[in-house]
RNA sequence: CGGGGCGUGGCGCAGCCUGGUAGCGCGCGUGUUUUGGGUACACGAGGCCGCCGGUUCGAGUCCGGCCGCCCCGACCA
């Protein structure tokens, strides 16, 4: 995209309203905006980050076998009546009703819709396991949403859940799922780190959260550092081998990890390789047995003829707090840092001298060249502006032509990570951007 | 939901106490200037002063009500 022509309205000052870094950010950025409190439209380059999120954790629920669907925002208020949520949720549900005055609500979650879905067409043991997820708008009426999209009101989140004939397939499920989470932040390019959790009002007794390590992140986190040096690829796990993703499973929770609520300094006292840092949940997965499928009457013939209720479990990721939640984990004083498997756009032409033949056409050479992958700031502005913008917006490389080097063929390369920069021509540059 | 704060051009703010022609910085437009880290100067455009009502000759300013947003706490992907 050129810039001159794109809406990404960069801000010198900060909004009042934003406090935290990852929300100031992405409002200076032009990110987002916001709408009202807790709902954010986003722009442009928002929603480039959104959706390469997006595309990155439906990549890694299709490789564990999870098939994909969509879900509706707005539920009938009947589903919520026979799992007894709907007087139990309380007014975090955002009721409405409809024009025949039926009682409606925009979904916070989808257990009661996936299995009323379920039931209707599922009738024998030989269809299960079943996992199915989709990556649909949330809304949740939060007293008080803050931290930008961290905490808004509505979010876009991928939820999945897990259909099984007992309780020892749940647990292959679940681990098969841990282990999806854990290439999905892997590839995200953070520290994730499974923890123990409280099982809160969704139910169950198996529960684990995934918080991303973030000096600016809101809980502290006290962990081994055995979770850095764990290798989860397809290589040394295979989703499909019980075996692997029980030892996988052991080898995630055993060593130690906890959140403020669930620190042991006893515990603590006998890790030997110790890491301390801050933390933000973005993850959150669960077993909750026939929580669901007992009162909504979902039962599947066994292979005695007699029914069988599934055994279920949901898996939740906060995609769009993980914008928020990168942001916080990757940012300087100047701006965002993008890894690269999210970033916007992989590189930005900074054009020095709009005008000048010889930058221009340096330029457009290298916007064709990169195809889509380059924000070309083409506006007619000062080198700085440009250099501040770049910065803030976090794109992993920049490529600064200017009128000194472009008589040479040459263009200055800057890696936004490390800060790194180098003078190349432009083939190498290219190379080097791969 | 308890406590606190704030709503004034796009953004950041002053003006309100003590009513009397709506201001500043940034941004935006035009021109000159500058030309590798938010250039300088000049001119210019842009405002239901959150909304409704009241007091008053006169309300951004005083009074009442409402709405919105933010922060701390309790609660959450």
């Amino acid at each position: 995209m050129r810039l001159s022509h794109t809406l990404v309205p960069t801000l010198k000052e900060t909004p009042a309203e934003a406090q935290i870094v990852s929300h100031r950010l992405m409002l200076r950025a032009g990110l987002v905006r916001q709408t009202a409190a807790g709902i954010y439209a986003w722009l442009p380059l928002g929603w480039r980050v959104l959706q390469n999120i997006e595309q990155i954790v439906r990549e890694e629920q299709d490789a564990i076998g999870a098939q994909e669907m969509l879900m509706p925002t707005i539920q009938p208020a009947e589903l919520w009546r026979q799992s007894g949520r709907y007087d139990a949720y309380g007014p975090e549900m955002l009721r409405i009703k409809d024009r025949h005055d039926r009682d409606m609500l925009y979904g916070p979650t989808n257990e009661e819709m996936i299995t009323d879905i379920f039931r209707q067409s599922v009738k024998s043991y030989r269809e299960l396991p079943q996992m199915l997820y989709h990556i649909q708008w949330k809304f949740r009426d939060e007293v008080r949403p803050r931290f930008g999209v961290m905490r808004g009101r509505e979010f876009l989140m991928k939820d999945a859940y897990s259909f099984d004939l007992d309780y020892a397939s749940a647990v292959v499920s679940y681990r098969r799922m841990m282990l999806a989470y854990m290439r999905t932040f892997h590839r995200l390019g953070v520290n994730a780190i499974p923890m123990e959790a409280e099982s809160g009002p969704i139910g169950g007794n198996l529960s684990h959260e995934f918080i991303i390590l973030a000096p600016t992140g809101e809980s502290r986190v006290w962990y081994d550092a055995a979770f850095e040096r764990m290798d989860y690829s397809p290589r040394a796990v295979s989703h499909e081998s019980e075996a692997d993703l029980e030892r996988f499973f052991v080898q995630m929770t055993t060593p130690y990890a906890a959140t403020d609520e669930k620190h042991d300094e006893a515990a603590w006292a006998r890790v030997a390789d110790k890491r301390e840092g801050r933390g933000i949940e973005v993850g959150h997965i669960f077993y909750f047995g026939t929580k669901y499928s007992t009162p909504l009457g979902l039962a599947v013939a066994g292979r005695d003829g007699a029914p069988v209720t599934p055994h279920m479990g949901s898996y939740g990721v906060g995609v769009s707090r993980l914008v928020g939640a990168l942001i916080e984990a990757f940012h300087d004083d100047a701006g965002i840092k993008w890894p690269d498997a999210v970033a916007p756009f992989r590189a930005a032409i900074l054009n020095l001298k709009v005008g000048d033949a010889n930058c221009d056409r340096l330029c457009e050479d290298l916007y064709a060249k990169l195809r889509g992958n380059a924000l070309y700031d083409d506006r007619e502005e000062r080198a700085g502006v440009k250099f501040a913008d770049a910065d803030l917006m976090g794109h992993p490389w920049q490529i600064v032509v200017g009128p000194r080097g472009a008589a040479n063929g040459m263009v200055e390369l800057k890696r936004r990570m490390t800060g790194e920069r180098q003078e190349l021509d432009i083939d190498a540059a290219l190379a080097r951007l791969g």
